[in-house]
DNA sequence: AGTCAACGGGAAATCGATTGAATCCTCTTT
DNA sequence: AAAGAGGATTCAATCGATTTCCCGTTGACT
């Protein structure tokens, strides 16, 4: 045999392979493959026989080709996440609790984009289907996509979870926040600030989200024997692009202030609401909290940032998304029995009322 | 032979393969598989033939086996996508940018977060080198990772582009926005508005984007023959976590009030810095813009929805994004020897001046 | 009639692992 | 001494495609 010689022609080092680890330690490559990955099977094998595979493996740097592993086992390691919208706050967030979980195990998250599309989430979930992902996070914001996501996984026996949307489904777990605490939360301490006249920026009537939130509030309300307002008391239409809600917010807001209706607090459905509405306000010369008190819903990052800080209900994002990583390890690392068990649950996280500088004591000379 | 009867028992109703697409059409494999991959081979196959298969494929609702394929051709169809901050808005728009074109081609990105982790770095760009990626996209925010990226990466031949960064690199491209057109543009604006005596939050020594801002901004002022004030010109200390550089700008905004000198304009680093400055104005019961007019950098989403809005340099993130995207794909697409002209460009990107309400006119009647 | 190229298509090797069944030892047990 | 019981490894099939050769027809041309 000729050797051919060293030259720059030779375009690939050839992989190193499972055989070329086997003939380098003179075992079949089965034991090599049974020894490197702890198969059941490596009980049987002799220490000093894996002790030497494993220095072999590691001094060669093995490492096994992900794709014909994948092929072989049908297991892929990966954990398919799948979010609504990568520049949405609120979802980043929720997907770094999500990723700093699955770090620490051993499965490889795979991200996708859905743009805030209702299609590409139908196609992004058949693509990860495609890679064979073995659980799947879903990180919603607001968009109503089609549950059909929920007939293709459960079909494939996918634990599944959902973020921050709280779905009816008997196989698809969600995580959610306590909005109806949350809207409580923000009504009292308006309230306890001494405001009465309360605009409400609420969210589209479409959202559950929205309607727990409204659903706190008049608890409270109840409670507190306050009458709300109706005049301002409106609903953001329901749009598809997360900005717009910005816009929203800002227009209704000029609308309360140009009705006459007096308020000195205002509720909005999200941050984003809150930043319209402290914009229209801005321009009408009121001063937040002076003129008028603002509160948020999620506390996404920017909200502690601005000036003044938003006061807002904040969302565990972090730590739903830690919760969701962790339902979909513990369900993997379950016989199939017990996992029937976790299907269909929803977990309920705290909200937690942040009071930063855009609320204020009611002032107690009011401009008529 | 006995037929099973159809039970629930059956758990897999074992994937469709090539070869029942192949038994059912009446062709061979190979055929098929030539057909459905339009491969050179195809030209020889009979029209008919094709129609058939295709037809055939199609009907059946036909899938080839992602891992299967990937293994033999040795081709994965994905571009690794690393992101320095998932959580960075500034990382979240050039992103954007990249899926955008990506979705338009038949490259299926693979995202992954380091999460400002420079270590994170290095072991995700392995996992993608695992994982076959034909190509990779960095999308850096200002972290300090180490270089040995390229190293790894051009030993594999693949196109590779950073966003956001001038490395000086022979085979790695980069896409970054004209930072000294920008700090020019900054200064120029707050010139013509009449500031003279103007404060500078600048970016930390070590990241050339600063430098380079700081040159458009002397090149401006030399032009104009404006003395600065060496006592408002503070470098930010480095720091790697992205969210601390406003209290950085926040504590120095806070020095540079209680120093005592003057100043009616603030030109801040980036946009997080210049919400740190707004914060300590705003604490100082001054007005943005009324008593100093504040210039950020980037145009971060959220800069146009606080209020006032935030006049800002916008970097043009999103079609960062879809350049370095088009680089990669044009690459991919072209012969080895044409690939290499590509290698080590850099392309520079327009910077624009946003101007929103943070700047206004040098009030004439200034209080001493 | 014989040669040759183009056309249409198929057989089988291959990619790099995993895995169920089989084999070969070495002791024990009866 | 034969049978059995494990322990330690290995054989060979398999996962589902792609790809490299190769084979048989035609038809044109010499």
């Amino acid at each position: 045999m000729m050797v051919k010689p060293m030259t720059k022609l030779r375009p690939r080092p050839r992989r190193l392979t499972l055989n070329d680890v086997a003939k380098a330690s003179g075992f079949s490559p089965s034991t090599v493959s049974i020894v490197l990955n702890d198969a059941p099977l490596s009980q049987n094998v002799a220490a000093t026989t894996k002790l030497k595979i494993r220095e072999i493996a590691e001094h060669l740097g093995y490492r096994p080709d992900v794709f014909a592993r994948s092929l072989r086992s049908r297991k892929t390691q990966t954990i398919g996440v799948l979010v609504i919208d990568l520049t949405d706050p609120y979802c980043t967030l929720i997907l770094q609790g999500i990723e700093r979980r699955l770090m620490q195990s051993s499965y490889l998250p795979i991200i996708m984009d859905a743009h805030n599309e209702p299609l590409q989430v139908e196609r992004y979930v058949d693509m990860m289907l495609e890679r064979r992902v073995e659980g799947l996070v879903t990180v919603a914001n607001w968009l109503l996509f089609d549950v059909s996501l929920l007939e293709n996984i459960s079909d494939h026996r996918l634990p599944t979870v959902v973020v921050g949307r709280d779905l009816e489904s008997p196989t698809i777990n969600s995580v959610i926040v306590d909005n109806e605490a949350g809207g409580y939360a923000a009504m009292e301490h308006l309230y306890e600030l001494g405001h009465r006249d309360i605009a409400f920026v609420c969210g589209p009537r479409q959202l559950i989200d929205g309607r727990l939130r409204w659903k706190g509030i008049r608890t409270f309300a109840q409670k507190a024997k306050l009458r709300l307002n109706r005049a301002l008391i409106q609903s953001l239409p329901y749009v598809s692009y997360a900005a717009s809600s910005f816009d929203a917010s800002h227009k209704l807001t000029n609308e309360y202030l140009e009705s006459g209706e007096p308020f000195t607090a205002l509720l909005a459905f999200d941050d984003i609401c809150a930043y319209g509405a402290i914009r229209a306000l801005f321009e009408a010369g009121l001063r937040v909290p002076d003129d008028c008190s603002v509160v948020g819903f999620d506390d996404i990052p920017t909200s502690s940032l601005i000036s003044p800080g938003l006061t807002t209900i904040r969302q565990p994002m972090l730590e739903m998304g830690e919760y969701a990583a962790d339902c979909i390890l513990k369900s993997l690392n379950s016989s199939d029995d017990e996992r029937d068990g976790f299907f269909g649950q929803s977990k309920i996280m705290p909200a937690e009322l942040l009071v930063r500088g855009s609320t204020a004591k009611r002032r107690t000379i009011q401009t008529p």
